[in-house]
DNA sequence: AAATTTAAAAATATCTACATTTTTATGTTT
DNA sequence: AAACATAAAAATGTAGATATTTTTAAATTT
């Protein structure tokens, strides 16, 4: 979905997925093409051109004759979308520690430096979406190693589809500083899994971390 | 991608995608808008739609103002689904053993029944298409048991796009007594491995019977 | 004369505005 | 109150307009 592009169609599915994550659309919500029309400013062609996309990605439920909404959050989603992307995270990280090669182990050991110094940031508004970014890059440099492009699109996938659920849990970690602490030794310690060459420990940890964020995201879940 | 629908966009999306896995559209053909529109007679806004699913499915590429091809076959790809495929069913198989009840064995067991049994249907044509059914229904069946309906997403993805390879690979299968004799052997130990309740056996089983098409389907690729 | 550049024409992709069909809401009748 | 009819709203599709790219031909340069 990354080409050099400025059709109508690839701006909408930008920006509407994007609306979708932060929330700008709540789980739910109908999606009104006439609504749609004038916010975005784009035609109804583009505009379930870009739908059609999100369907198939998960974001948004189509019924026939009867339109979009957005689609719901449940807890059993969640957990569904958890377990497997830690499971596949898991099967990434084990073949990347046997496939990776000593550039791999120097982007990684960089991204995790770079993140581990994000706490001398001041400002809490930057906080979050800096953390989280460096947080991405990390995890990212540590998968690119199974060196899979398809096994990538499916990690990218799913993250796509835990991306609505984990800003609920970003908001909570980000801003704790026992959390932030807890993360980060959980990061070292994968590092140093990665490091030894222990793909089965690496691959342990890597999932325990994914799934840590489960029942903090379930209670969030629960309250509203 | 499975509600009634009758609309435009996804017959068009049906018929593109048969018509791309059976070979009619060939690999790197132009994808034109006219000559679509008069072989399907389906308008462009529709006809946009399903090329756009079909660009997120990886069978078609698009380029922004200069529109859609079949997406190339290469060697590389190839290798790259294969090995994708066999280690997320591995995992899936895994966790089948782990997670799967009474009624899920039953169905396997039901299942390699019937496709054990298709070597008493005569005419060769037939022949093809029934054994594929039965010995896609059976992985299915095997794969169900994980009750990850992500998962089984990932599963079916990766699948569409293994789709034309797989293609030059069955037929050269379905056609040799020896090559089929030697799939049902497979079946029957991965049966035995997921009746034992060995996970770890069951998933190198499974490994291995996914990536053995590999070498085939390679040189294949090679001759033409 | 061959190669390269430029300009015009044709082909093509993409978008917008309108038309059609279907669904939903409202009001009416039994 | 249930069933039906009517009107409004909305989704979907079509056809034509617009913008971009590709092709073709001519003109210029080497």
């Amino acid at each position: 979905m990354s080409e050099e592009k400025t059709s109508q169609a690839a701006i909408a599915y930008d920006l509407l997925k994007a609306d979708i994550i932060n929330g700008a659309h709540r789980p739910g919500d109908k999606l009104l093409m006439s609504h749609l029309k004038t916010q975005y400013d784009i035609g109804a062609g583009p505009m379930r051109e870009a739908l059609s996309q999100l369907v198939s990605e998960r974001l948004v439920t189509a019924i026939s004759q009867r339109g979009f909404r957005v689609a719901q959050m449940t807890q059993e989603e969640m957990e569904d979308i958890y377990d497997a992307r830690a499971h596949l995270e898991a099967l990434i990280v084990r073949l990347a520690v046997e496939r990776g090669d000593e550039q791999w182990e120097a982007e990684v050991i960089g991204k995790a430096h770079t993140l581990a110094r994000v706490d001398e940031i001041n400002s809490a508004e930057d906080m979050l979406n800096i953390w989280d970014m460096r947080h991405k890059a990390f995890h990212l440099a540590i998968a690119k190693g199974c060196s899979s492009p398809k096994l990538l699109e499916m990690r990218a996938a799913l993250f796509d589809q835990a991306e609505r659920y984990r800003q609920l849990w970003l908001k909570q970690t980000v801003f704790s500083q026992s959390a932030l602490a807890a993360k980060r030794e959980e990061h070292q310690a994968l590092v140093d899994a990665l490091l030894d060459k222990n793909a089965e420990r690496a691959s342990a940890l890597m999932y325990a971390h994914l799934m840590s964020p489960v029942s903090i995201i379930s209670e969030l879940i629960a309250e509203n």
